[in-house]
DNA sequence: CACCCGTGGCT
DNA sequence: TAGCCAAGGGT
């Protein structure tokens, strides 16, 4: 299925596009701290960046190191994660930031394996800060990554439901062997991915590689392979979940139960969601029936 | 490994 | 319009 295209010559296409292409964003500057792509990489896992990037300007001046975060508590961690979703990423960050005051002296770890140890870091986002933050040469394999290698290498139009370890092999065997090109080819490729090989309406008109995609030069097929899962929205907990943690974002004093209750109608999916925000540390019980942001340094 | 975890814009 | 999808991680 492969075109028989060289490393060489797709990192010079790839390379060449990015410098021209690549979008101004705060966190690729080189002014930007460790602690700020940190921050830009856990807020952009499966949130865009449009969403991302007023939240990471208050973030930034707010808590321009690991320390200053850590000195707040979490709630206010969840408080100004706003809208971004998944909140429980703002606890975790939090709780990287007190490992880091406590564990590497305030500052961000620079091994892939150090930030791997991390709350909230898995492997991309281990490998991501990793070379961006600190020039480690490592393989950054993200959602972009796997779509784009699955077009242009394997000649397939998505990427498996979950990683095979043939597709991590192919990434890896791309990587540049300088380290400095090999992070700039791991944005580079992704950004290919965000701005021009989207996942569903791919530009390849303006794409850099289109004569060297096996997708491309064999008609770009449609995927075959296994369904990918929706997600259920409506009437899930999730959703109420969501509602009950904006409504304790919104008050800046504790709201009675009563307040929450007029959030859903079912009781035992309201108790439910309330007990699991509990138990994940994103929302506080206080005597009387009232609830609150966790003030608690101690949260998961 | 399968499932759970938010939110909102785009096709 | 109703899905589909987004720089994933934890359990």
């Amino acid at each position: 299925m492969n075109t028989g295209a060289s490393p060489e010559q797709l990192h010079h296409r790839v390379l060449d596009w990015y410098a021209v292409a690549a979008r101004d964003l705060p966190w690729r500057r080189p002014d930007c701290t460790p602690w700020g792509i940190f921050v830009s990489e856990v807020m952009l896992q499966q949130t865009p960046v449009v969403r991302v990037e007023p939240v990471w300007r208050e973030w930034m001046s707010r808590w321009p190191t690991p320390a200053d975060l850590a000195a707040d508590s979490p709630g206010e961690a969840v408080r100004a994660w706003g809208r971004l979703g998944y909140p429980r990423r703002a606890l975790r960050l939090h709780a990287a930031a007190v490992a880091m005051t406590d564990r590497h002296a305030g500052t961000v770890p620079a091994t892939e394996a150090e930030l791997l140890a991390l709350p909230g870091v898995g492997t991309y986002t281990a490998a991501a800060v990793a070379t961006f933050a600190f020039g480690e040469r490592t393989t950054v394999v993200d959602t972009n990554v796997r779509r784009v290698l699955a077009r242009v290498v394997t000649g397939q139009e998505y990427a498996a439901p979950s990683p095979t370890r043939a597709e991590l092999t192919v990434a890896a065997d791309l990587v540049p062997a300088d380290a400095a090109t090999a992070r700039t080819w791991s944005v580079a490729l992704m950004e290919l991915g965000a701005l021009v090989c989207s996942a569903r309406s791919p530009r390849c008109s303006a794409c850099p590689v289109a004569d060297l995609c096996a997708w491309q030069v064999a008609g770009r097929p449609a995927y075959r392979g296994p369904a990918r899962k929706g997600q259920a929205w409506e009437g899930t907990d999730r959703q109420l979940r969501g509602a009950l943690l904006a409504a304790l974002r919104a008050s800046h004093t504790p709201v009675p139960r009563s307040a929450l209750e007029s959030l859903s109608d079912n009781e035992i999916q309201r108790e439910r969601c309330l007990d699991s925000l509990v138990a994940d540390g994103l929302v506080e019980p206080l005597a009387g029936g009232r609830y609150r942001l966790p003030a608690s340094r101690e949260a998961s």
